[in-house]
RNA sequence: GCGGGCGUGGCGAAACUGGUAGACGCAAGAGACUUAAAAUCUCUCGGCCUUUGGCUGUGCGGGUUCGAUCCCCGCCGCCCGCACCA
């Protein structure tokens, strides 16, 4: 009898080993089943793995053996996104180089990764910075670049003046870089674009289509892309107020309706009439420059102040000529949005009545609430921006705002001004072209070639890949490709003269934006095998971090549309699953507070109960240490828990099992070592209650039993391959485990009755049927410990190659049910009846129990309630 | 400000989205085995009461219903996303 611990140190490298052998999980691309395609977000190569991806691989993977035991061709890639800024700042601090900073990194995390006995196809690895990676990416550019994908344009960016680089804006913090610290300013750099906005509706449209993503994903991603619908106004400036050359301003607004409310427009600070302006006005510029300014310093902009300044130009009102209003600048107004001018309506825009207080301009109330009163209805210091009935508008009286919009839209289209229709009704989009360019080292060249004579050439394809120079310093702040001595300079491919190559590198969003289609045929020498990329896409479940709502999932949703214009894939969505996992977390350890608060690392204390109370102390010197939140793991508050830790002591297994455990996956989940050691305990007990049962179910073929005292161990463990199954298809985990321990403990029972030796051929074989079910059901989470069980029970084959169970249907329904006999809606009893019993006869049968019959007390039921196999209730 | 989500035992949570509230796990308590400890096993575990029974209970207040954790209305409290988008 096999009574041993189960030993993981042991158990789970041999099996990974023998997983390896077989090559278990490489897939085949020809293999001809139904294709399923499972991928968690790869993983940024900071050198180690944590929790977070522990959790996020572990559910993944569930998925990945569930699905490949249900019979499809899986697969289940893994790889690097490995360009990106960390890599720099560790050359700079650490004198290393990017990429073998990188490439250490992966080796060490694709160790760990092993060590958690993944079904990955690891042949099909890759890191993005690979040149082999890379070199696709160039070539899909000038695809792009051909095909009007990309463009170049000016645009603001934030200037680090000390580190000279751009940065994101994430990375500049109250106005200073996050880096240096230094003020950061906004500079008009020539950046490279992608054409996202090309795809602005159909990026809208399709998210209805996603049906298996969640709904706040979409719902953020379509608050991002931000459709409105209004109408551009082209208002004829006064004559003698104009500026040379000009004769007229276009505004953006989506509520035409409200045009008599008009009381001044308003342009952005970068607008070029403000600049006409302020070139002619010191006064003007010192307001412009300030504008810009504010713009970048983060300020809390809910309480920026409103501020302008009149630029003296003044406008002929659309709809009456004789009416004149002014122009001013305001800082409120975004040149990128729109058309960077405005009209203000102030009884209608919070914003615009501030605005119009401050400087003395008219308000006019136009749109007054349905059940308003026109004779006493006023506005005060609250704009009504709803819908309702127009006043003060002449001819526009009376009708609703819907109305008012199309009557002055037709309007004014029908109007011109010039040569051209005064108006146009207009869509507009929340949604800004991807500026992609960044002055870094590490990420993928952007392969043109500037020439004072060609102009921007592409790098042919024959020329590609634009390989990054090794021979690099990080010594100074900047690009270090900029200061190369030789690889800027090329020769135009045009002309052969002296050229410069581009030095800005892609932003990594773009690597993340393609590399599950790489995987389809990473060996391919073109960017895709059309074929191989059209089968397996779209993924059917790709699986992270909420955090990668709205940019990464969009940029891949726009870059799998801009590949099929350009032949390279024929799918336009690439995600059709899409689930979002939460964060593991864990308690926080501190000492002192304020400034001197020193954290505690989990590993360095030791928790007691003391009159029920839950204190930490200190492992080295028994001082108590005070316990704080729960909060995401983090290095800065060292609540982290290494993956490596847990795998050394407790198995990979026990890891899987505990992050799948308790919590929904879409929810948080508390790390606490009491959970782990919960855990830990359950597989040990599953291998002690499998092994002891082993060699007294050696003789016997599982068999369910169709009746006598087995019967409901049969009926149990069907019934939970059934759920769980579900579970599974529904990745419920916390509810698939629950119902694994409900049978694990159904069955403990019987399994000791069995290895005691004493049950008959029959039961042993019931048994058997249950043991190898519920081994079955632990293998996606527990695949270690289930290929150790399989084998103990004298299979020969690997587990892991093993089709999933078939549930018996005859014993998953139930021929008897117990229904609750409620009496007023309050159980009272409980009622065992034939599942097919009809009406009369349960309700005969429930006002017949002795329970039933105390309550009522002689009452006469008005209304019996039958619920067919759910409940009765006598209504007295 | 706008949009979305969530409030259930000491804790993480379940409840087939209108039908037995608290499955399963953690923690705690009692007991068995043991020289002892660990491990393991058994039992108890929302609150209250007059305890073979009863009342009450899913953030708070109402409503619909034979019946509400679930649906509707109004509050309270947390969390997340976007944020001067015209």
């Amino acid at each position: 009898m096999a009574t041993e611990r189960y030993n993981p140190r042991d158990a789970e490298p041999r099996w990974q080993k023998k997983w390896n052998e077989a090559k278990v999980f490489e897939t085949d691309n020809a293999d001809p089943r139904e294709k399923y395609y499972v991928l968690e977000m790869f993983p940024y190569p900071s050198g180690r793995i944590h929790m977070g991806h522990v959790r996020n691989y572990a559910m993944g993977d569930v998925v990945a053996r569930y699905k490949r035991a249900r019979g499809y061709n899986v697969l289940h890639p893994m790889g690097w996104d490995a360009f990106g800024m960390p890599a720099e700042n560790a050359a700079m601090e650490r004198n290393v180089h990017p990429a073998a900073w990188t490439y250490q990194n992966i080796a060490s995390m694709k160790s760990q990764l092993k060590a958690m006995g993944l079904s990955l196809d690891w042949s099909r690895e890759f890191a993005t910075c690979d040149v082999e990676y890379y070199q696709h990416q160039q070539h899909m550019f000038v695809d792009f670049l051909e095909k009007g994908l990309v463009y170049r344009k000016q645009s603001k960016v934030n200037w680090d003046p000390v580190d000279n680089t751009v940065l994101a804006n994430e990375q500049v913090i109250d106005g200073r870089g996050w880096r240096s610290g230094a003020l950061v300013e906004q500079r008009e750099l020539t950046q490279w674009f992608f054409k996202i906005t090309d795809f602005s509706q159909d990026l809208l449209d399709a998210l209805d289509g996603l049906d298996q993503w969640p709904e706040k994903v979409r719902l953020m991603q379509k608050n991002w892309i931000g459709r409105s619908e209004g109408m551009t106004i082209r208002w004829e400036i006064v004559g003698e107020t104009a500026p040379a050359g000009e004769t007229e301003v276009t505004v953006y607004t989506t509520r035409p309706d409200t045009l008599f409310g008009a009381s001044f427009l308003a342009i952005s600070a970068d607008h070029p009439l403000a600049k006409d302006a302020a070139a002619k006005n010191a006064e003007i510029d010192a307001f412009c420059e300030d504008v810009r300014r504010a713009g970048t310093s983060l300020a809390a902009l809910e309480t920026a102040e409103k501020r302008g300044i009149d630029t003296g130009i003044r406008v002929r009102h659309p709809l009456d000529p004789s009416w004149e209003l002014p122009v001013y600048i305001a800082n409120f107004v975004l040149m990128d949005y729109g058309t960077g001018a405005i009209f203000g309506c102030p009884a209608g825009d919070q914003r615009d009545l501030d605005f119009a207080r401050k400087y003395g301009l008219p308000v006019i109330p136009v749109v007054m609430p349905r059940d308003g009163d026109v004779a006493t209805f006023a506005v005060g210091d609250t704009a009504y921006d709803g819908d309702g009935v127009m006043i003060n508008s002449r001819f526009l009286d009376g009708k609703s705002t819907d109305e008012a919009f199309n009557i002055v839209a037709d309007r004014l289209s029908s109007a011109s001004l010039g040569n051209a229709p005064q108006g146009e009704r207009k869509v507009n989009f929340r949604l800004r072209d991807w500026g992609i360019s960044r002055q870094r080292y590490w990420g993928c060249p952007i392969p043109v070639i500037h020439c004072q004579d060609c102009g921007v050439v592409p790098v042919p394809k024959k020329d590609l890949p634009v390989k990054l120079p090794e021979d690099v310093t990080f010594d100074q702040p900047g690009n270090p490709l900029d200061r190369h001595p030789t690889w800027r300079h090329v020769a135009c491919p045009h002309c052969g003269k002296d050229a410069r190559r581009e030095t800005d590198t892609m932003d990594t969003f773009v690597d993340s934006s393609w590399y599950f289609t790489r995987f389809t045929a990473p060996w391919e020498s073109k960017p895709t095998d059309f074929a191989a990329a059209n089968r397996w896409l779209p993924v059917d479940q790709y699986i992270g971090g909420i955090e990668h709502a709205i940019l990464h999932l969009l940029y891949s949703r726009f870059f799998t549309r801009a590949m099929r214009e350009t032949g390279h894939v024929d799918v336009k969505e690439p995600f059709k699953g899409l689930f979002t996992q939460g964060m593991v977390v864990h308690e926080t350890y501190s000492r002192g507070s304020g400034m001197s608060r020193e954290w505690v690392a989990p590993a360095d204390i030791k928790i007691e109960e003391l009159d029920g109370k839950r204190r930490a102390f200190l492992l080295s010197n028994n001082e108590e240490i005070a316990i704080g939140s729960i909060e995401k793991m983090s290095k800065s508050k060292k609540n982290v828990v290494d993956p490596d830790d847990i795998i050394a002591s407790y198995g990979a297994d026990t890891a899987r099992f505990f992050v799948l455990s308790d919590s929904p996956p879409e929810r948080d989940v508390i790390w606490s070592e009491a959970g782990v050691e919960g855990a830990h305990r359950f597989t040990q007990r599953l291998w002690r209650l499998i092994s002891e049962a082993a060699e007294a179910l050696s003789d016997v073929t599982a068999t369910p039993a169709k009746d006598g005292d087995a019967l409901a161990i049969s009926q149990l463990a069907h019934k939970t391959l059934k759920a769980v199954q579900n579970d599974y298809d529904k990745l419920w985990f916390n509810k698939a485990v629950a119902r694994i321990y409900e049978l694990v403990n159904a069955i403990a029972g019987p399994l000791t009755t069995v290895a005691a030796g004493k049950a008959d051929a029959a039961y042993r074989a019931a048994v058997r049927d249950a043991a190898e079910i519920l081994v079955q059901l632990v293998a996606p989470m527990t695949p270690h410990l289930a290929e150790e069980c399989w084998s103990v029970l004298g299979q020969d084959t690997l587990l892991s190659q093993t089709a999933w169970p078939k549930y018996d249907d005859a014993l998953v329904v139930e021929n008897d049910v117990v229904l609750p006999v409620q009496i007023n809606g309050k159980k009272r009893a409980e009622l065992t009846i034939s599942r097919d019993a009809d009406q009369t006869t349960v309700s005969d049968a429930a006002l017949a129990l002795e329970d039933v019959k105390r309550v009522l007390n002689g009452q006469v039921p008005k209304k019996i309630i039958v619920v067919p196999q759910r409940i009765v209730n006598i209504v007295v």
